[in-house]
DNA sequence: ATGCCGTGGAAACCACGA
């Protein structure tokens, strides 16, 4: 099962793009982030006729988040964030697809810092980790994908000191980031591939694709339930360099099924153990 | 140090992004 997240930063402008990639990636999970288009507006026609089933959380200009499912409908599980109901962005939503529980989300940026918009993303992350305590809690398999707006870490930057004081990589969102973290979830791309320069972003500007200057801010987190049935993780680094592509490249997961022998569930061990 | 590019919406500029 491949799941991938992808902020398309304007999901009409981007159609072909997102349909191009769409029929090339082939995922059987897309989350979309930054569609910057109200409810009515989202391409739900095309998309379908590409293969995909979509549910999706519309915003007039700014935000908005959808989930895909090639050959069929996402159980819908949840809209929005709990804790703010003064909230009105549109930037979490949540299925159930194949027994996983989804979670789309698209963190605020939170610049300038500080101030108020660097609050809200705070606001917003600490909602995010007491959402995610609870899935936790339930004990069923998650993954939490999505623009984050974090790089975890030194390594996930082009050029660390040059972002100390950004909203995207002050301490206060790395701290908030790694607390996320330590509840038990796993970084699927950090975790097959440490040590590696991985990045999900690229500035328009300042010719940053070219000179590969970019950030890696979109991630796939894992429940407990999950980490033995991860196989591969990437980002189609290439759908950069598309014209008129977005500023961010997907990023994807991919699963194995979980094996079944009659009614008992086998899990497989990074030992190459089997135990039930 | 900087929104230098790009998108969307409203208004021929502005807000916002990372």
């Amino acid at each position: 099962m491949k799941i991938a997240t992808y902020n398309v930063n304007g999901v009409n402008g981007r159609l072909p793009v997102l349909l191009r990639w769409l029929e090339q990636s082939r995922p059987d999970v897309a989350c979309l982030q930054e569609l910057k288009a109200p409810e009515e507006k989202f391409p739900a026609l095309a998309i379908q006729e590409a293969g995909y089933g979509a549910i999706w959380h519309g915003q007039k200009s700014w935000n908005g988040v959808a989930i895909l499912m090639r050959g069929g409908k996402p159980r819908e599980t949840a809209r929005g964030l709990p804790g703010d109901p003064e909230d009105f962005h549109s930037r979490y939503i949540e299925a159930e697809i194949n027994g996983i529980v989804i979670g789309c989300l698209y963190l605020p940026n939170g610049n300038p810092a500080p101030g108020p918009k660097f609050d809200y993303k705070l606001r917003w992350f600490d909602r995010l980790t007491l959402h995610a305590a609870s899935m936790l809690a339930k004990k069923v398999p998650v993954v939490l994908a999505g623009d984050f707006n974090v790089m975890p870490t030194d390594l996930d930057v082009y050029k660390p000191e040059s972002w100390v004081d950004d909203a995207l990589f002050r301490p206060e969102t790395r701290a908030a980031f790694h607390r996320l973290i330590a509840q038990g979830w796993t970084d699927a791309l950090r975790i097959l591939h440490p040590g590696e320069k991985i990045y999900t972003f690229w500035d328009y500007f300042r010719n940053a694709y070219a000179r590969n200057a970019g950030l890696r801010i979109d991630h796939l987190l894992l429940s407990p339930q999950l980490r033995n049935r991860l196989v591969a993780a990437g980002v189609d680094r290439d759908v950069r360099g598309w014209e008129k592509t977005s500023d961010h490249a997907p990023t994807w997961i991919t699963l194995r099924d979980e094996p079944v022998v009659g009614s008992v569930k086998l899990v497989e061990m990074p030992c190459g153990q089997i135990t039930s």
